[in-house]
DNA sequence: TTTAAAAGTTGAGTCGTTGCACTTTTTTAG
DNA sequence: CTAAAAAAGTGCAACGACTCAACTTTTAAA
């Protein structure tokens, strides 16, 4: 369990993750001393003692530099839908899912610090939320597939779209719980509807 | 140096006009013609016979050629809500509205083309979302104020975020009326609670 | 007319990103 | 066990988008 690597971890690969999170590191820590405008992709290349070239062997863009965790978001997200407590409603379950793992992640010290870098910079902001939309196909699928409805369903699109576009209502503001739930009370319940006195249909 | 008084409209304002016309034509005949990624910024400018630093005095960046016309869409929208007739909800206003702005695509035989760059390219795609995305806090106080809310109410940032972001959902979609209404019914209605007992198996 | 401020234009440079060539490691053939 | 190809890492130089400091032209003021 100590020297043995089960499974054929080259000493070679071994050197390319160290290399990958020299870069990483120097960057947030170039990044968050001097701002991400301010800092070139040759400083970063250069803290790590890398050309820029190696650089983007390592990582597509100069962004990614910052989204390095990229923890597996998606599966968390379909669990969500697909084993939630028996008589949640699909929009409950996103709730309760997006409060856990949006809201409280302040454990890590530096955390905050890495949060208003992203947020404070518009492209980051717009790299981070491109990635978080990502996952909505895959969320649209399983949403239609508890719902019973065709795997293209466009009610199942637009529920897995809003979902995931709540987040990025939170961002900016004093109170993202708050923002969260009304957001997902108007996915849940529908506008109140008060200027129409007739429903129509169904 | 003649006694002619210079009319409102001074010349180089004309001349300025034209000039930002002569890079806007140029560049979206040329990015039809070979595609928005094979045309660099230099080849507009040389086909305008400027040089691309004037090309960015006129406009901000390269994508910004291709949204020359910038329609008030903002003041529309805003009229939609305010405007709507009695006893319309609010989401219903804005479905006929998005009805019937971006779904007839408009009488121009060459807009289809045009339509077909900006979704075809993924930059141009992003940049257009943006700057559609911006009257969102235009929208939402509408909403606020014809709903009798608070000016930053969640509930109203919310549906004015979703209205908006409802038109992306139509994008690469084979119908997208049917796509815009099933997004309005969403947030009219809410998501139907088919899970409360009313679910078959699973 | 003189002169100064404003706007237009430009060539040279920066920054993100990539193609081509070179070096190093891993795999394969003898 | 050696040799050499195949694969992967690395760097220099270049390209495209975009900016800066200086020069020229236009307009307005004294």
């Amino acid at each position: 369990m100590v020297s043995d690597t089960p499974k054929p971890v080259g000493r070679r690969e071994r050197k390319k993750a160290a290399t990958r999170q020299a870069l990483a590191d120097a960057a947030l820590d170039l990044f968050l001393e001097h701002g991400y405008d301010q800092v070139s992709v040759r400083d970063v290349a250069e803290a790590a003692d890398v050309s820029t070239t190696t650089l983007f062997k390592h990582f597509p863009s100069k962004e990614a530099l910052v989204f390095d965790e990229d923890t597996d978001q998606q599966a968390a997200l379909v669990a969500a839908v697909r084993e939630r407590p028996a008589g949640r409603s699909l929009p409950a379950a996103l709730l309760d899912h997006l409060l856990r793992t949006h809201l409280p992640t302040t454990a890590d010290p530096g955390f905050p610090r890495y949060r208003q870098l992203i947020l404070g910079t518009p492209v980051l902001r717009e790299y981070g939320h491109r990635m978080w939309m990502r996952h909505e196909a895959a969320l649209a699928e399983a949403i239609a597939d508890e719902a019973g409805l065709l795997q293209d369903d466009p009610a199942c699109a637009a529920l897995a779209h809003f979902a995931l576009e709540a987040v990025a209502l939170t961002h900016g503001r004093d109170d993202p719980r708050t923002t969260l739930e009304a957001a997902f009370a108007l996915l849940e319940h529908g506008w109140p509807g008060r200027t129409e006195g007739a429903g129509q249909g169904a």
